[in-house]
DNA sequence: GACAAACGGAAATATACGTTCTATTATTCA
DNA sequence: TGAATAATAGAACGTATATTTCCGTTTGTC
C-alpha cells in the first residue's frame, strides 16, 4: 500500500521520518525540497546530488512501501505533470481576473500584491546600488575590527538579520537593540576603527540618526542602508544605500533592504575568504557549518 | 544548432512539418498535443502511444536537428519544471539588463545572485502557499484577543517584523524575544483564545519548537512558519507555512517569510476593517488594554 | 565493555533503454 | 509499367541504468 499521489507521499516521508535513520532522513528531506530533481533525474544523478550512495535512494524508496525507486519516481512524475497543469490554470485565471476587473481580491490576492511588489521592489534595488558603494561597503566591513548594527522599529528586523548573519562570519558583531536604554553608551564608544551600520526608513528614528550624527563626526565609519537622498541618515553616513521605495504604498516592505542585507554579508564573507586569508575564513566557515 | 527552448521547438516543429513525410507529421502532431508524454515517457513506450517504431522517434528527433531522442526530450522536460510565465519574463528581464554591465561575477554579480534568488523564493512562496490555510491564519489573527510572536537565531527577524506591523493594526502584540531568561514562564501563561506565531527553519531552535509544543497541548492556537513538512513545527502547530525552498544554496534568505508575514498583516488588517464589525473589534482591543 | 542488530557503502548483475543498421515497402519519375 | 530512391519497420547491439547482495562499520543494548 504504497502512496499514490504527490500528498500521500509527502504524508507518508513526515509520518516515518521520525524513525528513520539519520542518513534517511537527509534523503527524505533533499525529496522535499528538491522533487523536480527527483522526478527527473537517474538514480546515480540524484544520489549523487543529496550525497549518498545510489542503493540509499533505493533503500529510502522501500522504506514507504515502493517496491523500487522507479516505482517512487513515477510519483514525483506526476505531480510534475499536475502542478505543469494547475499553472496554466492559474495563468489563465490571472488572465481573466484581471479582465474582470478585480485584479487583486480575496485572500489571496492580497498575497499576489505582496509577491508583486516585492519582486518590483527588487528590480528597483538592483537598479539603484552601484558596483562602486557596494564594493566600498565591503571593504569597509572586511576590514573593521569590530561591526555595530543599529536600527529601530520598522527597520529593527533588518539590524537583526544583519547582526546574525555577520556573526556567522565570525565578525566580531554587535547588535545596539537599546536595551536598558544604554544606546548612547554604546554608541559613544565607537572607535574609528569599527563600522557602524544604521537602518532607518521614514520617519527616521531620532536615536538612529542621531548615532550616525555622533559617529560620523567622529570619524567613525558610517554605512546607511536608508529609503531616499533626502534621508538625514545620509548626511550622516561615509556610504548610503538609497533604496527609495515607493511611499505611496502604506505597507512598505523590508525585501529589497533584507535582499540588500543579504548580498552585503555574502560578499563580506567572499572578501575575508578570498583575500588569501584561507586560513582564518576556513575555520570560521567550519565552525560555522559544525554549529 | 537545435532548439533550446521549448518555444523555439514547437517553431522548428511548425516551419518543417510541410516538408516532413506523412508518418513524421504524425509523430509532430502528437509530440504537440501530448508534450508530457513525451517528456516522462521512454522510446518504446512514445512510439507504441504514437503508432510508429522507435526508431521513427529516433529520425524525428534528428530532422529537428536534435543529435537524438534524448537530447530532444530534455526540452520537453524543461517545459514542465519552469516556473510560471509572468514571474519568468520579469527575471529574464532583469538579466538582459544586467547583461549590459557585469555579468554573473564580482561585487554586483552577488547582489545580482541575491536577488534572481529572492524572486524565485517568492514565486514559489505563492506556489506553496494555499488560500485555505492563508484564509484560516488570518481568522485566527483577527480573532485572537492577543498575539504572541516567537522565534529566535535566523527567524527571529520575521517575529520582529511581525510583532511589530501587528502592533500598528493595533492588535496586542507580544514579541518573545527570550530577554531575560524569562521565555517558558511566558508561554505558560498564553491562553486558548490568544494565538502564537512561531518561526522557525533549519537547525530548528528547540526554545521555539517546545514553547510551540506547550501551546498546541494546551489547545492555544499555533500558527507556525517553517520550511518543511518534515519541521517539528509542523506537529505542534494548527497551521503550518511549509515554505521550503531549495536547500542547495548556502544562504537561505527571509525574502519569502517576510513577504508571506506581510501579506498575512496587511491581509488581517483588511478583515478587521471589512468585516464592519468595528465595535467587536475596537472592544475587543478596548478590553485588552484595560486588562 | 561486549555482543548483536541495523545501517551504510561498493561492486556485481540483470534489465531495459536508446541507437543503429539492414531489409522491405511505398512512391515517384521516366 | 518498371526502376530507382526515399522512408519505414524490425531486429540486434552496445550502453547505461536500477537493483540486489555482500561485507565492513557503527550504533544501541545488555
Amino acid at each position: 500500500m504504497p502512496p499514490t499521489t504527490y500528498d500521500e507521499l509527502k504524508q507518508a516521508i513526515s509520518a516515518r521520518y521520525p524513525t528513520m535513520s539519520k542518513q534517511l532522513q537527509g534523503i527524505a528531506r533533499f525529496a522535499l525540497e528538491r522533487p523536480n530533481d527527483l522526478a527527473l533525474g537517474t538514480v546515480a544523478g540524484i544520489a549523487e546530488s543529496a550525497g549518498v550512495q545510489p542503493s540509499s535512494m533505493v533503500r529510502f524508496a522501500n522504506a514507504l512501501d515502493f517496491g523500487g525507486f522507479s516505482e517512487m519516481q513515477q510519483i514525483f512524475r506526476g505531480r510534475l505533470v499536475e502542478r505543469s497543469a494547475s499553472y496554466r490554470e492559474r495563468i489563465e485565471q490571472m488572465r481573466q481576473g484581471k479582465r474582470n476587473g478585480t485584479p487583486a481580491s480575496g485572500p489571496t490576492g492580497v498575497l499576489h500584491v505582496s509577491v508583486s511588489d516585492a519582486i518590483a521592489e527588487l528590480g528597483h534595488l538592483e537598479e539603484t546600488v552601484t558596483a562602486a558603494q557596494f564594493a566600498a561597503a565591503i571593504r569597509l566591513l572586511a576590514g573593521a575590527s569590530q561591526i555595530h548594527v543599529l536600527a529601530q522599529r520598522r527597520a529593527f528586523p533588518v539590524a537583526c538579520y544583519l547582526a546574525y548573519a555577520l556573526g556567522q562570519l565570525e565578525l566580531r558583531t554587535h547588535l545596539l537593540d537599546g536595551v536598558g536604554g544604554m544606546l548612547s553608551e554604546f554608541v559613544r564608544n565607537i572607535r574609528p576603527d569599527e563600522v557602524l551600520i544604521a537602518v532607518s526608513f521614514r520617519n527616521y528614528s531620532a536615536g538612529v540618526i542621531d548615532a550616525a550624527a555622533d559617529c560620523h563626526r567622529r570619524k567613525v565609519p558610517v554605512i546607511a542602508i536608508t529609503d531616499s537622498p533626502l534621508s538625514p541618515l545620509k548626511a550622516n553616513a561615509r556610504i548610503a544605500f538609497e533604496l527609495g521605495d515607493d511611499s505611496s504604498r502604506p505597507f512598505r516592505s523590508l525585501v529589497a533592504p533584507l535582499c540588500l542585507a543579504q548580498a552585503l554579508v555574502v560578499s563580506t564573507g567572499h572578501e575575508l575568504a578570498g583575500t588569501g586569508d584561507k586560513v582564518r575564513a576556513t575555520s570560521r566557515r567550519t565552525r560555522g557549518a559544525a554549529k
